[in-house]
DNA sequence: CTGTTAGCGCGTTCAT
DNA sequence: ATGAACGCGCTAACAG
């Protein structure tokens, strides 16, 4: 069955292809009646356009390729999701690759050169389809700089850090000032952290935002309250029991991740320390299941869809020969929830 | 920059384009020396082969159209990693469209027509970029049947029900079945089912499930054991009060999914009733959350990566004129954890 | 068997 | 409003 191409409408309608190409596009005026003739015979024969003939000559193919790390990872579907939301405003469509990392190397990603192939793959092939520009969702924040050569397209990087193209992060500094400061403003000040592994960069920047918090509000510090995790339950478990331990434990902890919260929560629970009346914790990521957790963990969302949604506008200014670089950071948001007590200001 | 195409390669190495064509694709023999010269043109000009040109002539794009009826959805990202699996092997990629249900039109499925423009709207998108297949991935499984029109191109769905079209689902009633069997090995007789809403597809094929075990292990039976939930942890909670008020309440519950057994534990928690030693609780789609609750949920684990992966073979054989019906139901498989007890037979 | 010529696929767009 | 070239690669037909 040979579809039905626009020569079929030219013929049906008494036109030339040239015209009917005008009355699809509103490319150029046609006389009222001729058009009318067109469209008549185009609903007739129930024409579908060929994207494919017209992304030839027009050389666009108004499709986007996004590479995500691993679309089974919690950060990755809501990217999308906001990548989606702008590609619909503007026409646009979605060629996903989904690099597998998490099945393939799991957390190996020491080895760059493991999985750099498979990015680079990716990448050539999307190019071979003619995508307008590459959008690349990371599944942890770490440098990405020269993962890949795109020859020249556009390429935005999210949840990843770059040096020399575009990136779309959240602000993981402001988030731990934010969630120290609710903290503050619940009436704490003996306040620990838990931090994520210290080659990551998002531990850093967020104990950056945590000491801005302790000179602003003038908080006591001890250094005993600082203890690095490796964002793993069993990490929040041992270091809570650490932290309850001390002679002058804290009130509060900060947990960089909500995975590790699992484990403050269950080590605070066999030691009888009830949360939130004795220790409060506030959580980062708003997990799923942090709603789910007794009591619900108080976390910081993050701006997941707004990274995705900004991935593509940054995207889209590349494209137009635009600076990107002035895109608002996304910025997390505290969710309140039941696992930080208010204290009597004392 | 005018990208360079098989013309460049072929006055590059002094032949014709077809003979860079025969080089490419190994369509046909090419001396040795010849193809040697090509090859090291490809190289030097760094060429990259423009696959829309390609599809053009072949009829051919290699690409499926995936409709997700929201990627944000727990069930789906699992189901387009067994796609991607699939596609990787078969050099397949990926169109994408997400059609932000949750988002658009909340729960409202009542009002087919509602969303059906989503969904027909996408699919004339992917044919229109010539798409070669279509898989269609539902939220919650419920009849599809004549959702959309593909105008004889083939299309799949899964995590959903269909009458004349092809659908992937997991075998519902066998995972009750054995669900319920797990439950009797534990030494349990007195169980009672906490089941979603009764117009829903799964939560009959369950309870047929269920049944067929009672009459298998000839359980006793009370009417007042069965108590219809609406999916939500709120119902899980009041029905578990209902159920553990009984004169003669059930030892196990079979929860038709993990939402709801957040709330039975809830009810049962603050009812006093130990779970599991008093009240074992076995719940089901193995939430991320279920391995975070106290005590960690037993649950029946959904096939997902398997759906997408199936989904795809069934496209494949269908697109080569194969019956695609024979291929294997994808079935539930149990993870045991911490959430139901071992009854000392009396 | 190896290589070339030329038309084609399906729309777009410029010159007429 | 139209004819025809064009985008880029494939492939049938043909030649050596």
């Amino acid at each position: 069955m040979a579809s039905i191409s626009i020569k079929d409408i030219a013929s049906k309608a008494g036109v030339s292809t040239a015209t009917v190409s005008y009355v699809l596009n509103g490319t150029r005026n046609v006389r009222p009646e001729t058009k009318a003739r067109v469209l008549q015979a185009i609903e007739e024969l129930d024409y579908k356009p060929n994207d494919i003939a017209k992304s030839l000559k027009r050389k666009r193919t108004d499709t986007i390729g996004v590479i995500a790390e691993d679309v089974t990872v919690f950060n990755t579907p809501e990217i999308i999701d906001g990548i989606n939301d702008y590609a619909d405003r503007y026409d646009l469509h979605i060629l996903l690759t989904n690099l597998r990392l998490n099945k393939r190397i799991g957390k190996d990603f020491e080895n760059r050169d493991r999985y750099q192939k498979y990015a680079q793959g990716a990448v050539d092939e999307l190019l071979r389809k003619q995508v307008d520009g590459i959008v690349y969702i990371g599944v942890h924040p770490r440098d990405l700089t020269g993962l890949i050569h795109t020859h020249g397209k556009p390429i935005v990087y999210t949840y990843g850090y770059t040096q020399n193209d575009v990136s779309i992060q959240y602000d993981d500094e402001k988030a731990a000032f934010e969630a120290t400061s609710y903290l503050v403003r619940q009436g704490h000040s003996r306040i620990a952290v838990i931090s994520g592994m210290m080659d990551s960069i998002p531990s850093r920047l967020r104990l950056n935002g945590f000491f801005r918090a302790v000179t602003e509000f003038e908080l006591p510090f001890d250094p005993g309250w600082i203890k690095i995790g490796d964002w793993e339950t069993e990490s929040g478990y041992r270091l809570t029991q650490e932290l309850l331990a001390l002679p002058n434990p804290p009130t509060a902890i900060l947990v960089m991740n909500d995975v590790m919260a699992v484990g403050v929560m269950r080590a605070a629970r066999e030691l009888g320390v009830p949360v939130p009346e004795r220790l409060s914790v506030i959580g980062f990521d708003n997990r799923e299941f942090s709603d789910y957790l007794t009591p619900r963990l108080t976390t910081m969302d993050l701006p997941l869809h707004a990274m995705g949604y900004a991935s593509m506008e940054a995207l889209a200014r590349i494209m137009r020969g635009e600076p990107a670089a002035d895109i608002a950071m996304p910025v997390c948001r505290l969710v309140e929830r039941d696992s930080v007590a208010r204290l009597a200001m004392s």
